[in-house]
DNA sequence: GGAATCACG
DNA sequence: ACGTACGTGATTCCG
């Protein structure tokens, strides 16, 4: 069986109106070397990019109007009369629309005397005589009359990148009549924006009953004379002949007489040349940088990219491609994101020129592989040395000498710029020779090993050459950025000792937590039948709509919140309504018991390894001012602020008798930061003088001499403001979150900011850095841009005036622990000890240890992490430990 | 695949 | 007037 053949037909010149509006705000940012206004060919460009990806068309066109007289203004002289001439800045666009649009292999089309609409129509029913599928896109919801079995329409919505489609179904469900019905209702209502009228008195109200009782106007006049006699019958009767016209106006012409046909219109995909030198006219760098040969071309290349020649490592090759002392470039490939599970596939090593490769994991297992591994003076180049390590590891390799990483480094230069992806990354800095792991391997479940060997290593060649390629310049600009040591002596060690926590992971009482998972299942079951007897039928409580409707329709509870999709039934909605009914409670516990059990029980469960442990994953290159994330599983968010859910930590215990969990954690870490860089010296008195710093702020916020006069009430909001002012304070934030007036909150801050005015200058003194330089930093120089501060959209730019003052706070806390985790490292070994760094939560460190050890770890650990940093107030570290992570606090 | 919810610092 | 706290990840439902 042969698939049907996909045909794609754009209405160019609605899509380009949508475009340039959606963009308008942004219209002088988005201007060409030669002075072109460029933004709704830009985002003309990203719809492209995701209806080419969706449909895949095997034929594609995009239909212009002609100009103003069309047969239908022969009809109708005033028809689209009185519109607003289009703005030079858009239509300077449209011829460089067209290029584009050929550069893409998209037929760009326009013919006299008709509009794109027409185009559009007649070549749709050609396809649909022919059983095509159609994909009709256009920002212009009347062109919806093509639905049909075969023909879609899909509408821009909310600027043109968010895309609705219409079947007929969907047209019948949303505008409650046929495709077929639509230019009854225009005949009937008219088209303000096309300028023509309708029936006097009718609107779409009025037009929808209408048809839904005549079905259509010509049928609707056959019947006018039965009306009973109204107002609305005397317009219909004096207005037909405009309701018939209206109708012909809105009808698309179905049989227009182009000068083409389908056969004249095959897509044929980008040209990737004239593409990149259209690109490069415009200034458009991420579509050039988006740009790659397709998966599956012959290797044809047009970007003085060459294919790198390589060899198939064997037994008598090994010596020849260890040989070289220059550094090399070094790279174990799984498809899988999960490295200490993912099957190994193979790997590359060499330099410039001498690019060796394998798909033989074994041979990462021989003696020469592991003396050339351990050798610290091999340097290596790599992309993800964390990877590398743990992969070299499960071969019983151990990875030394690494020099360079590719993946820290571009991180470290733009932690917006978080891909994982080689070529991507390649790709963002200019190097276009190296495809993208999805377009070689496929994503999801089509992932897989390409059937020609010669693909896989073809790819792997380009990866190191790309690595090679890419240092020297990187590096530089980490320089530029004065990052180099940032990379150098913090993140390219620390990889390593996360490796190492990684590979070390941390043993999990398996039935321990099976037995907490059997008293849980009774609880729910227990909870689920009083909610059903007190709702007084059964549902599904995990589903917020499903309770929304229980809660708020059936029993009339007041809404409280709404979200996007319906009614908020989060905590703190359910937390106000608690007085109306038992259920409530039941609800909350349920809702607690239930996360406890499918993520903390089940979900842990599924990730412990046949050596009884899990073994996290630490993210060193997502986020956005520098701290770590955990994945697979995540072992930072374990419950501990609630009883029941910290239960969980007694399931995590040492790895053997004899030996206890050892916790110590930095106290106030981000205020301490705050109080040093901002150099306010109420604030840093108070550290230095070792006062509970939430008491202290309370006495100077509500004016109090004496540290007794402080009611637990002021405390715990003092703490909030403090809080608040890390995370870049809002009065209305505040507000919410201690459950004051605003008002209220704006006097807090105001009474905060004279005590401490300091901080105040702090706050201002970052935004301002962000308006100037564009980014913020930390201590160490980490780098995060914020685009949104020069923003014309108040919460764009709001967001990122918090985001100013709250990354080097954030930041600047989590650079002093990794430097803390990699002295502790080096402590551990130096002082000979079992002891071993397990987990980081950001500001806490997790060891597992013998007995024995925990007199000296109550003393080493402490010292490396206060010591860490010197700041102008000191760091104060708090350590606990017991048999499981449960004692351990 | 997005939204809602809730776990952590 | 605008409409919010900062940074994450996993699970579930549902279109």
């Amino acid at each position: 069986m042969t698939q049907s053949k996909k045909l794609l037909l754009i209405d160019g010149n609605s899509v380009a109106f949508r475009a340039f509006f959606a963009m308008h705000q942004q219209l002088e940012s988005f201007v060409s070397p030669d002075g072109l206004h460029t933004n709704a060919i830009y985002a003309f460009n990203n719809m492209l990019d995701i209806i080419l990806k969706e449909v895949q068309p095997d034929y594609a066109l995009a239909a212009f109007d002609a100009g103003r007289t069309t047969f239908r203004t022969a009809q109708y002289a005033d028809y689209k009369g009185g519109r607003s001439k289009t703005p030079e800045e858009l239509s300077e666009q449209f011829p460089y629309l067209q290029e584009l649009l050929k550069d893409r292999g998209i037929t760009p089309y326009q013919l006299s005397n008709y509009e794109a609409d027409d185009i559009i129509g007649t070549l749709a029913r050609e396809a649909d005589e022919q059983a095509w599928d159609t994909s009709i896109v256009t920002g212009d919801r009347d062109l919806t009359q093509l639905t049909s079995d075969h023909t879609t329409v899909v509408i821009t919505v909310k600027g043109v990148t968010q895309l609705e489609k219409y079947t007929p179904q969907h047209v019948e469900d949303k505008m409650g009549i046929k495709p077929s019905q639509i230019i009854d209702l225009k005949g009937l209502m008219g088209d303000t924006s096309d300028n023509y009228p309708g029936v006097t008195k009718v609107g779409p109200k009025t037009a929808l009953k209408l048809l839904d009782e005549y079905g259509s106007i010509e049928n609707l006049y056959d019947h006018v004379d039965e009306m009973k006699k109204s107002k609305l019958k005397e317009h219909l009767i004096e207005d037909k002949n405009q309701a018939f016209l209206s109708k012909k106006l809105a009808t698309i012409d179905r049989h227009a007489p182009l000068t083409l046909g389908l056969a004249d219109i095959p897509y044929t995909g980008d040209h990737l040349e004239e593409l990149a030198e259209f690109y490069r006219k415009l200034n458009f760098k991420s579509f050039l940088n988006k740009l790659q040969p397709a998966a599956g071309d012959d290797g044809a290349n047009p970007f003085a990219g060459q294919l790198h020649e390589y060899t198939e490592l064997t037994a008598a090759n090994l010596a020849a491609a260890l040989k070289p002392t220059a550094p090399q470039a070094f790279e174990i490939e799984m498809l899988d994101d999960n490295y200490h599970t993912s099957p190994i596939v193979g790997f590359v090593l060499g330099t410039p020129g001498h690019w060796y490769v394998s798909s033989q994991p074994e041979l990462l297992q021989t003696d020469a592989m592991h003396a050339w591994l351990a050798d610290e003076s091999r340097r290596k180049y790599v992309f993800d040395g964390k990877r590398n390590y743990v992969a070299a590891n499960r071969m019983g390799g151990h990875l030394q000498g690494l020099e360079f990483d590719l993946l820290l480094a571009s991180y470290l230069l733009d932690v917006n710029n978080n891909s994982n992806d080689l070529g991507e990354i390649a790709h963002s800095y200019g190097d276009m020779d190296v495809q993208t792991d999805a377009e070689v391997y496929g994503t999801g479940a089509h992932r897989s090993m390409p059937e020609d060997a010669n693909v896989f290593y073809q790819h792997l060649t380009q990866k190191a050459a790309a690595i090679y390629q890419l240092e020297p310049d990187l590096y530089q600009k980490l320089k530029d950025h004065e990052q180099d040591q940032l990379f150098r002596d913090m993140e390219m060690p620390l990889s390593v000792v996360l490796a190492e926590m990684e590979i070390a992971g941390i043993t999990v009482d398996a039935e321990r937590l099976k037995k907490m998972g059997a008293e849980f299942q009774q609880t729910l079951k227990v909870l689920e039948e009083k909610i059903y007897n007190e709702a007084g039928e059964k549902f599904n409580i995990n589903s917020p709509k499903q309770l929304g409707v229980i809660l708020f329709e059936k029993m009339n509870m007041p809404v409280i919140k709404k979200t996007k999709t319906g009614y908020s039934t989060s905590v703190d909605v359910l937390e106000k309504l608690k007085s109306y009914s038992p259920i409530i409670d039941d609800i909350l516990n349920y809702r607690q018991i239930a996360k406890i059990q499918s993520t903390y029980v089940e979900g842990l469960l599924k990730s412990i390894l046949p050596d009884h442990k899990v073994h996290t994953r630490y993210l060193q290159t997502l986020t956005q001012t520098g701290r770590l994330s955990s994945v697979d599983p995540n072992l930072q968010n374990i419950p501990i602020r609630l009883p029941e859910g910290r239960k969980i930590r007694q399931a995590f215990v040492p790895r053997q008798d004899g030996w206890e969990i050892f916790s110590s954690d930095y106290s106030q870490i981000e205020l301490r930061v705050l109080a040093s860089i901002s150099g306010d010296t109420n604030m840093q008195e108070a550290f230095k003088e070792g006062r509970d710093i939430h008491a202290n702020t309370a006495m100077k916020i509500f004016g109090l001499d004496d540290p007794s006069q402080v009611t637990p009430n002021m405390r715990r909001q003092a703490k909030a403001t403090n809080f608040g002012i890390v995370y870049g304070i809002s009065d209305y934030g505040l507000s919410q979150n201690i459950g004051i007036s605003r008002p209220e909150a704006k006097r807090f801050i105001a009474a905060y900011f004279e005590q401490y005015p300091q901080v105040k200058e702090y706050t201002e003194k970052s935004v301002q850095i962000a308006r100037e330089q564009g980014y913020v930093e930390t201590l160490f120089h980490r780098r995060r841009y914020l685009p949104g501060i020069h923003s014309k959209n108040f919460n764009v730019r709001s967001f990122a005036e918090r985001t100013a003052m709250n990354t080097p706070i954030q930041g600047s806390a989590a650079d002093i622990i990794k430097v803390a985790m990699i002295n502790m490292q080096q402590a551990l070994r130096a002082e000979g000890l079992q002891a071993t760094m397990l987990l980081q939560v950001h500001d806490e460190l997790i060891f597992e240890a013998p007995s024995a050890e925990i007199e000296t770890l109550k003393k080493l650990v402490p010292k490396v992490m206060d010591s860490a940093v010197k700041l102008a107030v000191p760091l104060k570290v708090e350590s606990a430990y017991g048999p499981t992570w449960f004692a351990a606090k």
